[in-house]
DNA sequence: GGAATATAATTGACACGTCAATCATTTCCG
DNA sequence: CGGAAATGATTGACGTGTCAATTATATTCC
């Protein structure tokens, strides 16, 4: 209690930076999320799973490895995949080998799904992220997610986690 | 297409950082957001609510003004209200004046609720978001933050907005 | 070999958000 | 007045995310 780090609350300045800067980076993920869909009728998520197909070897991954490779919990790539496996866009099949397994295999449709989005998305974080900010502002843009990278998982970032 | 500006797509440097920027401050809100649950019970959009309701005239207020204040759509509010007065923390009125109308009160559990959740949720964003940060660059992200919500009021954040 | 355990993936229940109806009341105006 | 349009709010359908089981196969070790 005496050892106390300086304000343990955040002060008013503080707190309006944080609502601030909390609230712009959502309506940014969201303008971008809605331009990609629009534009393409890919949602973020599918996107990340057929990008990472798409860079996989012969368009097809386990389904645990997709997930380490986009960063998901197990159960939500499995609700994704099989809403993407409903549209056409993946498929899924036995992994040889493992019995248990599961493997994701990029069908020609999602393919060209991907295809059709790749452009206007990149343009979209351009127009809406890059464009937005001076060089410097994109540097420090990639400095403060590194140090609040950083903090959050030495700090511990869960709930459960001190 | 002589006309183009400096590179129709980000560079892959670019690229690198809007994707580190994005996850990072998608985990940042998670982080607050799973500690706020785990500590008070309360999920964010609660918080907002009950945060709005609490600085209100007789803890009540009209559903639409409500969604304005805290900048949600209507049906979301409705939802989120629903959800809520179903756990006892607001009340549902008809408004007085207006037959249509309905009107949001602040119960006894909602409050004490939110007075529960205010100081572990501050101390949260300080250690989460403010001692992660040089105070150089708390003052970066806020400017990141204004820059970034000009350009998106400008450019056209939507979808449909071009 | 066969029970205990670990691992891979799916499932179900539920919170949350968006969009497009829908319903009720009020307001506008001829 | 009375019907058309505007306004306030709710609802339903559906995509999405989390958590806690559950199912199925592999592995381990006696």
């Amino acid at each position: 209690m005496l050892t106390q780090r300086r304000g343990q609350f955040p002060t008013r300045e503080e707190l309006r930076i944080w609502r601030n800067f909390i609230e712009t980076t959502d309506a940014l993920r969201a303008a971008i999320a809605a331009r990609l869909l629009s534009e393409s009728g890919l949602s973020t998520g599918d996107y990340s799973v057929l990008l990472a197909l798409t860079e996989a070897e012969n368009g097809r991954l386990r389904s645990s490895e997709l997930a380490a490779t986009i960063g998901w919990e197990r159960s939500r790539l499995s609700h994704h995949l099989g809403r993407m496996d409903k549209r056409g866009l993946i498929r899924r099949e036995n992994c040889t080998g493992d019995n248990r397994g599961a493997e994701a295999v990029l069908t020609g449709e999602g393919a060209a799904a991907f295809h059709r989005a790749t452009v206007p998305h990149l343009r979209a974080i351009r127009e809406l992220f890059v464009d937005g900010l001076t060089p410097a502002q994109v540097g420090a843009a990639g400095e403060l997610a590194a140090a609040l990278r950083d903090h959050l998982e030495s700090a511990g970032g869960g709930a459960s986690s001190r």
